[in-house]
DNA sequence: AAATCTCCGACTTATTTAGTCGCATATTGA
DNA sequence: TCAATATGCGACTAAATAAGTCGGAGATTT
């Protein structure tokens, strides 16, 4: 249905924080954690993800945690994304091999391609730093959603 | 994992087909679950909920079949799989209201609203039509995509 | 040495997606 | 008219994916 996985959505918010509280040097996933009400051990994975993509560094020992390996200016939505559930595709198929029985009739799933490489493109043009930025939901804006 | 299910991918299937070849008359939910080995029940119950959603006009008895409601020039991607999959979220909380836990703690489902504006926006522009145009993919365009 | 924290894999459960079955209803054509 | 062919609809099962849990090993600081 489109839907970002919840993990997604955690990693993204680890980041966000980790981007906002860069000063206060590193942060733990229990910390991480309990701030947004996230099970703890689903987000050690998801960070741990983070940080063989080289997007986060751990600090093991008393008083560790994780920091942002680089300036949060330079890390992508989409590399954060990627990081945690692979490459995305739009298509059912996944690769360009099918992986349905349809794969060699479908006719869309070119097409679907050109969608599918604007949707990484704004992901890739929206910072973790944007996300930093970007404040609380505004009434006036969620009135005009909801059409 | 941000795809589409098979259904919007079989409803954008049928849709195409319809839309090339208009001039033959209604096409059977049978005939095109036969064309392109999709199951038909599952098939007919999606040209259902198009139906519906009046982007298809249905005509029963014999020699019956679907058309397509309207010029497919007119008809955006974006119509068909809300039809078949509903309104589409690429947050994990698929309203304004949340569904998460942490829905009221959630740092990104804002930013990320803008994104889903774009995917919206971008399939509300990719008309039928213009699925009927793609042919089928040139090698090249296999290469640059595998980056 | 103890406390704290990262790291890793296997596991269970919940949710969503995919596909199936059976029957009702409408329409055409011989 | 009546049988064949088509859609319409709901409930159902099975498969795939996502979400969350558990237990324990290893690293680092105090
Ligand atoms: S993408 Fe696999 S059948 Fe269309
Ligand atoms: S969208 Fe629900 S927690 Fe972020």
């Amino acid at each position: 249905m489109l839907k970002l996985t919840k993990k997604a959505d955690y990693g993204l918010i680890a980041m966000r924080h980790l981007a906002e509280n860069s000063d206060l040097g590193a942060c733990s996933s229990k910390d991480l954690a309990d701030l947004y009400s996230i099970p703890q051990e689903a987000l050690a994975k998801i960070l741990q993800k983070l940080v063989k993509a080289k997007l986060l560094a751990s600090q093991q020992g008393t008083n560790g945690g994780y920091v942002l390996a680089r300036d949060p200016r330079l890390i992508s939505a989409l590399e954060v994304i990627r990081a945690i559930e692979g490459p995305l595709f739009i298509t059912s198929c996944s690769s360009a091999k099918g992986d349905c029985s349809q794969s060699d009739r479908c006719t869309v799933r070119e097409p679907l391609r050109k969608v599918n490489r604007t949707i990484e493109e704004v992901l890739s043009k929206l910072t973790v730093w944007e996300l930093t930025e970007s404040p609380e939901q505004s009434p006036v804006e969620l009135v005009t959603l909801q059409q």
